[in-house]
DNA sequence: GTGAAATCTGCTACCGAGTGACATTTTGCA
DNA sequence: TGCAAAATGTCACTCGGTAGCAGATTTCAC
């Protein structure tokens, strides 16, 4: 790595350690960016050669979060029914969660207290959302482009479950088994929430 | 209705309307707050007295419209099955849609075209899903407050499956029977997804 | 090493959304 | 008509984000 390379590394390491310090001190709103920039020694417009955004700030590795997710899928055994590699996926994804929560909790709580933040989070959810789409897409035999509606329908459920779960998860501070919720709510879509509300077999 | 409150209603809809021309002209990011005033002869800061920001112009009678999500739920049947209601609600929101349906249309690609109104968007759903897991929360006849997981996560899952058919929908032009979508989306709610991606009953 | 070219940074000036304070007009009512 | 309240306008400001350009640093070829 040349020295410019490094230089940028560091750059980018002490302005996002400096900006979770201030988050942490006196939240997201309140902190500017300039502050940010004060303290590391930057000057605003460098900043945002850095970040495109101050929400960056907060999701500074959802694209690499996003990538693993894909190479996953791509390389699921294509045999396995779609449903039981959700279920291999929520596993690696919790084990995650589960071991760095007290990051994610605070990273979760920080982005509850901004709608823009809870907005850019959205847009990563659409992103994973548009990936699962594409991917059960495939796995009903309908080629890669324009997935079909049940797969979309089928990736808005996931992700929705997947967040509401999350949200829950946090609320609670991580203290119960994010891997079991998680098999709980994938089992939910597959079989369908009759058991939860059934179905009144009494009815003409 | 005093003089008073008939100006301040057409001051509102003025502005609305002359947003609306100007999104429809040159879109959204390229319109400004100041345009929309000048145009209508109100200044910037009464402006915002009308409206809490920008944003809102594209999203008028939200609150409304989940209003009467919220009576309709409470005015529903006690003794109907969960699912049932919920497809009443599609009905009544189905034939809304189909009937408005160029307005509908437009507003969602206006939505598509700036990351701020997406934002929005997801916020109100935000609001929708948590009265549907209230809602769900009762039916499951645990108290009103703090509703259950399964309710949370139905409720998840119920958003998420409404979102993926409207953007399908609004693809399309509104070319399809919203009704006949929601019947299918929720139809997978209730019995699941595993008539789509089939359980491997072969497995060990 | 030295010099030139690419790259990085800082500065200043700007835009647009949104807010606060305070003066001015408009309306409702006696 | 006159007075209080409500609505509006004005001005100045904050903050996130961008454009342009000048000056500094690094790289690389020689």
């Amino acid at each position: 790595m040349s020295l410019r390379e490094h230089k940028k590394k560091q750059t980018r390491a002490a302005l996002l350690a400096e900006a979770h310090r201030l988050f942490a001190e006196r939240g997201y709103d309140d902190t500017t960016v300039e502050e940010i920039c004060e303290r590391v020694g930057v000057s605003k417009r460098t900043f945002f050669r850095y970040f495109p955004s101050k929400e960056d700030l907060v999701f500074p590795n959802h694209e690499e979060r996003l990538a693993r997710f894909l190479t996953f899928l791509d390389r699921a055994e294509h045999s396995l029914p779609a449903f039981d590699t959700l279920r291999l996926a929520t596993r690696v994804f919790a084990a995650d969660y589960m071991e760095n929560r007290e990051h994610f909790i605070t990273q979760q709580r920080l982005i509850e207290t901004s709608p823009g933040l809870m907005a850019r989070e959205h847009q990563i959810d659409l992103a994973w959302e548009q990936v699962m789409a594409h991917w059960f897409g495939q796995k009903l035999g309908l080629g890669t482009d324009e997935p079909a509606l049940a797969a979309k329908v089928l990736a808005g459920a996931a992700i929705g479950v997947i967040r509401a779960t999350m949200r829950h998860w946090t609320s609670r501070n991580g203290a119960d088994d994010l891997e079991a919720l998680g098999m709980s709510a994938i089992a939910k879509l597959e079989r369908g929430f009759t058991h939860v509300y059934p179905i009144d077999t009494t009815r003409s």
